[in-house]
DNA sequence: TTCGGTTGGTACGATACCCAACATAGCCCT
DNA sequence: AGGGCTATGTTGGGTATCGTACCAACCGAA
């Protein structure tokens, strides 16, 4: 069922990991090293690059008028940055930034379209990445309409994990609030709650997992739906093969 | 700056009019009406037509393990339903149903494919068309977290106005609730507000659109920004072509 | 060691919203 | 006109969360 010939699992990340080594060759992808808060898109800002992230994680967010910014998106290891400017959004819409620091391969805009143009794997699994991101989207209007700070606070926490394939990280109160739309006041007590019952350790910043099957259930369902989904969105053949 | 041929001005359908109709006649399109409440994806199903509203409006939504039903998305004349088919989700992921009653096309999704296939402006308006979905539900997704419920009743009213083309429309404030994501009182209590300064009418489920400007000024800024975007992805080059 | 900056904990009043319940009003059917 | 049925209006109490404020803990630089 696996929709190319596989290179060697030299890469962490999904699509790359998908594409056969001569596809990945053509992309002439250049190691990168992310820092935490590095920026990758900024809103109006022309696209010239892809990444693709093999650990660590980074955050797309929205700037409302009055200057609150709210996460809307997230990439890791599963994911491409930039895929927009191949689809004819070749303006950034929103702020991409690191959150967890981490490296991956930067691939020039021009590359790219240039494989994507071939209309083999490549762009088949952008087509596929980009539903992926759909999902995940669609998911998380609903749950910030639905479910209460700590279930989202636990989901942000078990995702941002996954994503960065890490378990201890580095994130502020601040920051955390500025994710899930709330106060800094309501983080902290959520957090408090969860650390409490030792389902995770917070000091200063520093936050790691604990208990993990605990966290889980105390966060929403979005969290397995969005991560089963990121599990298998390369997975299978695309109609056009099959 | 048109991104192809056009068509003569016979289609409300943003894509359908942006398509030549050497291409539309591919697509052997089949009128087709929809009644308030038809549905046209359910989650699990096989997707099996594309659908070119050209009025009316219908909701993408999800149901949590409690039963509670969110909507997440939502189609218009702007908008193609079951596009996902074409880019490797061949499994509908959610329900889709009519929400205001109108008339559109019904597309094989064989020849959708057929036509997608030959990579040419279809399928370059495809791709910009599940940008403008990504958009519309990241938006989604910060309005859930950061706005109240009188600024998302507002702009949901407005867009979908905007989505049938109508002003006035039938909707129960049960309905509205589950499109928001909150309780029937609140919706009563918020449209009572509303209605009671003249922005809009409310009667027995009936809808009615008053006071435009006014009722702009009381949604958030989600529904310019959404605005914006649909009124113009589809009419620059892609780069494909420049 | 001291200082300044950042981060975290907590308190408190205000508010938005929920939930459950109940009363009311119009619609349809007979 | 009467009897359900559905949708709306309204209420009251409870809760989650906000906003502001203030202090404490910690870190790194001087």
């Amino acid at each position: 069922m696996s929709n190319t010939p596989q290179s060697t699992d030299q890469y962490q990340n999904t699509i790359l990991r998908s594409l056969g080594d001569e596809i990945v060759d053509r992309l002439y992808l250049q190691p990168i090293e992310f820092k935490t808060g590095q920026r990758i898109e900024e809103p109006g800002k022309t696209l010239k690059q892809l990444i693709f992230l093999e650990n660590g994680m980074a955050s797309m967010t929205t700037t409302f008028q009055n200057g609150t910014e709210v996460e809307v998106g997230m990439f890791g290891s599963e994911s491409v940055i930039g895929v927009s400017a191949l689809m004819g959004s070749i303006q950034s819409l929103n702020h991409v930034y690191t959150q967890i620091a981490g490296n991956g391969y930067r691939c020039n805009l021009k590359h790219a379209q240039t494989e994507f143009d071939r209309y083999g794997p490549f762009n088949r699994l952008c087509m596929r990445y980009v539903q992926a991101q759909l999902l995940q989207s669609s998911q998380s209007a609903g749950c910030a309409a639905m479910h209460s700070n700590e279930q989202r606070l636990a989901r942000w926490l078990l995702i941002s994990a996954d994503r960065a394939r890490v378990e201890t990280f580095k994130m502020s109160q601040e920051f955390l609030s500025h994710m899930l739309g709330s106060s800094r006041p309501t983080v902290s007590v959520v957090a408090g709650t969860l650390k409490k019952e030792n389902l995770i350790d917070y000091t200063r910043g520093v936050l790691k997992i604990r208990d993990r099957t605990r966290l889980e259930a105390r966060a929403c369902e979005c969290y397995q739906i969005v991560k089963n989904y990121l599990a298998n969105y390369a997975k299978f053949d695309t109609p056009h093969t099959s």
